[in-house]
DNA sequence: TGGACCCATGTAACCGGTTACATGACTTTC
DNA sequence: GAAAGTCATGTAACCGGTTACATGGGTCCA
């Protein structure tokens, strides 16, 4: 019950705690026979060690504090899993921490970590840098992921939002889309501006068809109903639809073929993620997919990469890293049998859904 | 850049540590002058409190250790997001641990935690009672987490997969089904072999109908495409299928409609789980709802009654507690117009998916 | 045989907080 | 005006590990 110490290994096997501690961390010139006496009483006493005060001594928690937005369901899932799969590799522990609401509240959240770990990886779509600058602890290795960059404080990863816009548009056009419509998320979202950004330079380019057409929406799944409902009831001329994201696609698409619009036949349909829903909706969803696991596990990678730089006194610079997406076209943007890509590494899948 | 620490503070204020400890932590008999000054001194320092020497000192870290098996996406992200939902609420920290892996590894994880937190939540459908109590860190309070329950040694909560297996079967017998086969998750599981034992039983006794058909699987989408092709290739008299997990469903449901079979015509479907990805394949998918994030949450809920019940010496039994799954009706098992449930809570949800 | 050296072990300080107890200034009370 | 009581503050021990340095026994070599 009462859980044994160090000091109680040490005194039960007759040597110094220092001999104790020595032989549990397999240090090197430790008697076989001090060894044995040491491990045979750290089994007598059920000791485990107190990984709280070790990390106090060595100043090492082998943990790594990850704090991350409220994240839609596949997406949170997906990025904790490529930071974990990193982690684990090396043994590292996770914190989570997940901030649903004020700053203040992350803030508090990112201060919770000083002490407990060896560095943070934090996400931050809605939060900008100075912010982030004020408030990370000093001293503590970071690297931001898939928020607004901040200058060149801290290390940062993130997707290259304005590239997939594009790739989205470029495809719709070569899909014969006249007219494209951008189904855009929450607004102070860095994510949603991007890729709103990007269409409308994509557009521009690549359209002369004046005005860029935005509709507003919050990546959830009613705002894509609510804009399929109205883009069915009076943008007829409406061909093409890039959505910010797949929920809010999907969302559309069941609105437009429910007020009888055909997609792709009369609207094509493009979203942004991949989720694996997308494969399972009928059309199945065209989209630029995003290695969302290789995000956190790259970022994980990189925080490895500044700690030990930290401690060699390394200098080493905070680069922005970007993660390309890719576009994945599926039956909801396939009006042209022959549709020949142009952009970034495509995957056609065809056949049964797997 | 050097980070400072409490003495720092109190040298800087010119008072002792521990009035700066007491002031920072809102001790009563403190002068708001004394406060004041270690707060300007706090401030002008930039001192962040070190939590782990806290926790060292006051044996509590305010953070609980969750160690989880290698899990699919949504229930991953729904049970974390159950028992963040909840810790959160508390101010409590979450420190994760998946266990891919051997059963040493998960020792060695739960070693780990020692130290760290002030309680433990364990899921592990593949682990063995014996396995665990020889595991889990003396002393620290402890809730299991649908696994096999282990005697009285720990609270548990974990889904009552007997009554769901059997509001399926009910479901499948109402709609008019005459033989049922079942898609077994991978043996060694708890909830698969719960789930298969319930449709033993309900089989044997809703339907005389001789040996319970059982097929193999191991909770894989691949796996449910396999039973569907083998289904429509062999067994044609069989008009229901419960299976124990929702992937699988949709797996074997896609294969049998690819190979000609109507569902739920010649085939009545239902699966166990209710992910997002249910509602939305053609035809949506009967299902076994289960509460995930509620899971998560109620285990939190019962942790902190345990340790509670621990600091007060309170004698807590460790009662199993069970969540039901409701039976979630949707279009691929809807035989009869008017199929009326006898079962738990039903759900009917028609129209628009939304 | 004695000094240099090696090496296993022990002593005690330290990591950065909290807190029991001691101290001393200031009120209160007779 | 002295004893008792109150209360803000300080001193130092403690949480449970690690580790720099001291110690002392044994080997090697002259």
């Amino acid at each position: 019950m009462a859980t044994s110490t160090i000091r109680d290994v040490a005194r039960f096997a007759s040597v110094s705690v220092a001999s104790a501690s020595r032989a549990l961390n397999d240090h090197s010139g430790v008697t076989p026979a001090m060894r044995t006496r040491v491990l045979d009483a750290v089994a007598a006493l059920n000791y485990v060690p107190h990984l709280g005060a070790r990390s106090l001594s060595t100043k090492r928690s082998n943990t790594i504090g990850v704090v991350l937005p409220d994240l839609f369901g596949e997406f949170f899932s997906e990025i904790i899993r490529g930071i974990d799969y990193a982690a684990h590799r090396r043994g590292l522990q996770l914190l989570l921490s997940n901030m649903h609401g004020s700053a203040q509240e992350t803030a508090a959240a990112l201060r919770a970590m000083r002490g407990r770990v060896d560095g943070l990886l934090v996400m931050s779509p809605q939060l900008d840098a100075d912010f982030l600058s004020h408030n990370l602890p000093k001293g503590l290795p970071t690297v931001v992921m898939n928020g607004r960059i901040d200058g060149a404080l801290h290390a940062s990863i993130a997707i290259d939002n304005r590239a997939g816009a594009h790739a989205a548009v470029a495809h719709l056009v070569a899909q014969g889309c006249k007219t494209i419509a951008h189904l855009a998320g929450p607004e102070g979202n860095a994510d949603a501006d991007e890729r709103a950004a990007g269409f409308r330079e994509a557009v521009t380019e690549m359209l002369d068809d004046g005005e860029p057409l935005i509709i507003g929406g919050d990546f959830s799944e009613d705002a894509g109903i609510a804009a399929g409902e109205q883009l069915a009831a009076q943008y007829r001329r409406v061909d093409g639809v890039f959505s910010a994201n797949d929920i809010m696609a999907i969302g559309c698409m069941t609105a437009l073929i429910e007020a009888g619009v055909k997609v792709p036949g009369d609207v094509a349909m493009i979203g942004f993620d991949d989720v694996p829903i997308a494969r399972y909706v009928t059309p199945a969803l065209s989209t630029m997919r995003v290695h969302i696991a290789k995000l956190g596990e790259r970022a994980l990678d990189r925080l490895i990469e500044t700690i030990e730089a930290v401690e060699t006194d390394d200098a080493l610079d905070a680069v922005a890293e970007f993660l390309t997406p890719e576009l994945v076209v599926r039956a909801s943007s396939a009006r042209t049998a022959s549709a020949t890509e142009t952009t970034t590494p495509v995957y056609r899948e065809q056949g049964r859904v797997r």
